[in-house]
RNA sequence: GUCCCCGUCGUCUAGCCAGGUCCAGGACACGGGCCUUUCACGCCCGUAACAGGGGUUCAAAUCCCCUCGGGGACGCCA
């Protein structure tokens, strides 16, 4: 039989990195067993799902790379499919209803709690039965029967047996007063329906299994095979939540992961293969199992991520930079841009000293822009303020000027030429040029960063940087 | 409280199932060094863990028991 899984998230928010990684892991679970991975939005909760969630979802999913090959489904359209079920499990009799008030309900439990009694349909008779019959004016439930004695058990794929004494499993309500069905009986229905052969999820839905797996019974379908994964817990080992801070998918596009590096991650979060850290997807649908899954939670380590992101940038080549940060280059300059040389031997030898795109964006700023709006202040101190160097850098600029072969071989005897006659050190000028060029005192090497950017270019920017020098440093005072 | 799950460097993990090759390996981060016109990259070196206690065994990170610690679920949310 092949295999079919499914990626269930519910429309209440962004893609959560943890749903990512559930979504990554049955992906790569049907790729690799070329099974059909399903994609299912469950929004039976009309009160907080909201169709732009849905939109924002899928979106993420796509620019991971996750692609799906069925659905999307989406629960709200297939209440015709729960009522039959809802129907069967009935006409079964492993389901009972209750006229009682969602607050009668509530105070029952809670007393039931105290006395550490569980609710099963006997408790229900013995304490509140005329609830099991008809009351004017209240729309009743429906509740499924579980079992009062014996096991409840499965065989979780990551885990081994998981076992539940059947007496601490309570009813529960399968359809709600206001005649909608919860989620316990929809996915049941939903992963039965739909042949699902795994169910792979989060672990905090270890404890809703027997109740499931009650359904599953009541309704006479085979069990699909389970396995939850630990799920992503934040630096305090608490579960990742917002306040942990960014979690959703979509924020990590916008602080400029790419798309590989953030997937790449998140598989290797609990799951590994050796020692290996960097895959290609084509590997990862090659190697990945569930037997390389741990069962230990695993704390989010954004450093560790980041580097990964730095791996891939490194990899990538000129054009596909180019196309990540389009959006964010002057519009006027696009296409200019996108067909210059000199620009995408820049993007080489910026990419390996940027960790984010964003990063990669600020490095190459001072290519298309005519003069950095600001010198860094620390490098104006060190740099900008010395008369000796100040003269040279008078001096390098004439020297420029008078050059022919603008290039890197020229550059750097004038360099040298200049700070031997001025006295000062090659490390300095080479600063206070670097500052003139791009306002930062980290650049690439700076007789290449001078020759892709052109004679003309450099030029302008330096003798800017002479008259700013001018108007704005006193030499008596800096010493 | 009840039930369930988990426990190897700060973090992700290899090793555990089929005890010895592990005074525990890799990666991120961190510290030191080399390279060097800056910053990176790269290279070299280093710090750092089997939660604790009992067993079993010639031998335990690996098997068994207990304790402790962490997490999750107990909704007419999903």
């Amino acid at each position: 039989m092949s295999v079919r899984v499914r990626f269930a998230p519910s429309p209440t928010g962004y893609l959560h990195i943890g749903g990512a990684r559930t979504a990554i892991f049955n992906y790569l679970f049907a790729r690799h067993h070329g099974g059909t991975f399903i994609l299912r939005i469950e929004d039976t909760d009309v009160e907080r799902s909201k169709k732009e969630y849905t939109e924002a979802i899928l979106n993420s999913l796509r620019w991971l790379g996750v692609e799906w090959d069925e659905g999307p489904y989406f629960q709200s359209e297939r209440m015709n499919v729960y009522r039959e079920y809802l129907d069967l499990l009935i006409k079964r009799g492993k389901g009972y209803q209750c006229w009682c008030t969602p607050d009668e309900l509530t105070l029952f439990k809670d007393s039931l709690k105290k006395e550490k009694k569980k609710f099963k349909r006997s408790v229900v008779e013995e304490n509140h039965p005329e609830w099991l019959s008809p009351r004017e004016g209240i729309p009743p439930v429906v509740i499924v029967e579980t079992p009062t004695e014996g096991k409840i058990y499965y065989d979780d794929l990551i885990r081994g047996t998981i076992s539940f004494p059947a007496e601490d499993v309570e009813d529960f309500i399968i359809w709600r007063s206001n005649d909608t069905p919860t989620y316990n009986f929809v996915v049941v229905v939903d992963d039965a329906d739909m042949k699902i052969t795994h169910v792979i999820r989060g672990d905090d839905h270890i404890s809703n299994t027997p109740k499931q797996i009650v359904i599953y019974r009541a309704l006479g379908f085979e069990l699909p095979h389970f396995a939850h994964v630990p799920m992503i817990l934040g630096p305090d080992k608490k579960r990742l939540s917002k306040r942990h801070g960014a979690t959703s998918v979509e924020a990590y596009r916008e602080a400029g992961y790419l798309p590989e590096a953030l997937f790449n991650y998140l598989v290797r979060l609990g799951w590994s293969y050796g020692d290996q850290e960097i895959f290609t997807k084509e590997e990862l649908i090659e190697k990945f199992d569930l037997s390389g899954v741990g069962k230990s939670p695993a704390v989010f380590n954004p450093e560790k991520l980041l580097w990964l992101n730095a791996e891939y940038i490194r990899a990538s080549d000129h054009n596909r930079l180019f196309q990540e940060i389009y959006d964010k280059l002057p519009p006027d300059q696009r296409s200019k841009l996108g067909t210059d040389p000199s620009f995408f031997k820049l993007i080489g030898l910026v990419k390996v000293r940027s960790r984010t795109l964003i990063e990669l964006y600020e490095n190459l700023r001072f290519y298309f822009e005519p003069y950095p709006d600001s010198y860094d202040e620390k490098g104006v101190r060190k740099f900008f303020s010395k008369k000796p160097v100040f003269d040279a850098l008078c001096a390098l600029y004439e020297e420029m000027d008078k050059m022919i072969h603008f290039n890197e071989e020229n550059l750097e005897k004038a360099f040298r030429d200049v700070s031997e006659r001025y006295n000062v050190k090659l490390r300095d000028l080479a600063q206070a040029v670097r500052l003139a060029v791009t306002g930062k005192t980290v650049s690439p090497g700076i007789f290449e960063t001078l020759e892709i950017l052109g004679k003309i270019r450099t030029l302008k920017k330096i003798q800017r940087a002479i008259e700013w020098i001018k108007s704005n440093v006193n030499f008596e005072n800096q010493g």
